[in-house]
DNA sequence: TTGTATGCGTTATCAC
DNA sequence: GTGATAACGCATACAA
């Protein structure tokens, strides 16, 4: 391994300014040639991790999600992986796989690898442990799911969604509008069936046909063959996310009888159908992932600005 | 911030003391008892950047695939994550997002992470340079395309795939039977295709009709609708890769006309259309990941055999 | 077996 | 503006 003292050495200078030199500190001009000459020849690159432990801080984020097989938090990834990478910081994914536990340990080694930051989109229905981070003045943004008002947040209007979902099906004509949302104890998931029983209240219509599943494609596939089941199928039914509506088009493709027309907010990059006739909310996840970026480099950079909370509206 | 120091004057002992019980060597019991109570009261936890500076290795391995987005190498990634955890080991997740350059980035950053080791899918035709891991007793192992002989790999029987996914559409009685696959500068998606003219032609039947597009949904979206304007369309066409199946699907769920069977290599999770009939052979993604995490993990716990290049089949 | 002391490679503080 | 050197927190060679 080729070290400092190595180029120093090669360059004739001390290792200060070739420290200097690498961190863009005045030099004077025929040193920085020969030192910049050095690591050229030497093929010269500084140890991350001995930097790291010097300033006590890495140039590395970490992006916790809660299931990187979600498309939506992949897409998200991508987002924040432009806007980082512009800034000079490399992304690690972590994948908490829906588990608080594993979550813990990415956020424990968040702080111990002294990462940059931490862009978390929680996984389980609590708030997670910040404090630590926080407390060592670590960059954190919360997304997908609100936390509190002491950090960071980039966070959808649910109830919004939920609302413009379910006018959607009704200015379709449709009056027995069923929902299929997530876990009770799932606060995105109940801020958008509120939305949608809002809107159908506020039509006249019941709001009766309102089912909680788990919030991935399992769950809508068998909310909806529970509906099918009722006496009458309802006319429309709303998937709250991406993966309930995917289980939803899994079940009606294969099916004849009455057509249920269908409202989803989320996306769907690999729908495998034509999906035109869907009702369709796009999240436009990559910007979130955008917006996160930028908030937690400018904390890195020394923000001292209160927490703030922006609230994406989806697509028009 | 809690050290070790810290841990060592609460307990009584010396710092070595600490590090021998925090590392499994043998303490005399009494004081190991000191010295776990100290490590729970203060909620001491090792600092790995230092760890790693001096141990010139860290507990992180990096998995670097080249893309984010595709379900493929998510399934992979999961397949890694289970695997590397029960190792102890810690998987960064890194998106070279299809530029060898970030490539090249990432590989870069796991050298001088002191990265216990590597898993790379790698994003361009050309074999990536490992030269600069290996020398230093880096662990890697190199999946999906094959780079050689001197580094573990685990690929797939490209060519049997081809083939057996040609006879199948074969045995369900088409005769006229296209291919979309990758570009030819892709082994992976060579291979496949060959596999699929060496069963027409075995056959009989002619291997004319075979179109290399882009490895994505769009391409196989343009390319299906080159093959829908020809003046006859195809019995069957073969999709080698999930995407461009997903894109082949699209265009035929946009149509009416005669039916076109559809064959595809490769898995869709996020189908939202009825697949039973599309002949479907599972490339069990996350298959690829424990195997290729197997092997890393032997080499960072110092196995010494020659490299070894594991071929996978897919689902029978 | 336990403790002391050194070094991992870098950056930052100090004196020049 | 430059150089010598002391940390950063940990693991280990060596001494006891």
């Amino acid at each position: 391994m080729v070290r400092i003292a190595d180029v120093a050495a090669h360059a004739g200078v001390s290792t200060a300014t070739v420290s200097r030199v690498l961190n863009g500190v005045k030099v004077r001009s025929d040193l920085e040639n020969r030192v910049r000459l050095a690591v050229a020849e030497l093929d010269y690159a500084p140890n991350r991790t001995a930097r790291s432990l010097r300033r006590q801080l890495s140039d590395v984020i970490a992006l916790i999600i809660p299931d990187v097989e979600n498309p939506f938090f992949t897409s998200v990834a991508r987002g924040v992986e432009d806007v980082a990478r512009a800034a000079g910081l490399s992304v690690v994914l972590c994948n908490a796989d829906d588990d608080v536990a594993k979550e813990r340990l990415y956020l424990a080694v968040a702080e111990h690898e002294n990462m940059a930051g931490v862009i978390l989109a929680p996984a389980g229905d609590a708030a997670p442990d910040l404090s630590r981070l926080i407390r060592r003045d670590r960059a954190v943004v919360v997304i997908d799911r609100a936390v509190g008002e002491d950090v960071d947040q980039v966070v959808f209007d649910n109830y919004s969604l939920g609302r413009r979902a379910a006018e959607g099906l009704i200015a379709r004509g449709h009056r027995d509008i069923a929902c299929i949302t997530g876990p009770r104890t799932t606060p995105t998931a109940v801020e958008r069936a509120t939305g949608w029983r809002d809107a159908l209240e506020e039509a006249g219509l019941s709001s009766s046909r309102l089912v909680y599943a788990n919030f991935r494609v399992d769950g809508g596939r068998s909310a909806m063959a529970d509906l099918l089941a009722a006496q009458t199928p309802p006319e429309a039914v709303l998937a709250t996310n991406n993966l309930v509506g995917v289980g939803v088009l899994q079940v009606l493709a294969g099916r004849s009888g009455p057509n249920v027309d269908v409202g989803i907010i989320g996306d769907l990059p690999f729908a495998t159908s034509d999906v035109d006739e869907v009702f369709h909310l796009s999240l436009q996840p990559r910007e979130m992932g955008v917006t996160a970026a930028r908030l937690l480099v400018d904390r890195i950079h020394g923000s001292a600005a209160a927490p703030e909370t922006k609230v994406l509206l989806g697509a028009p």
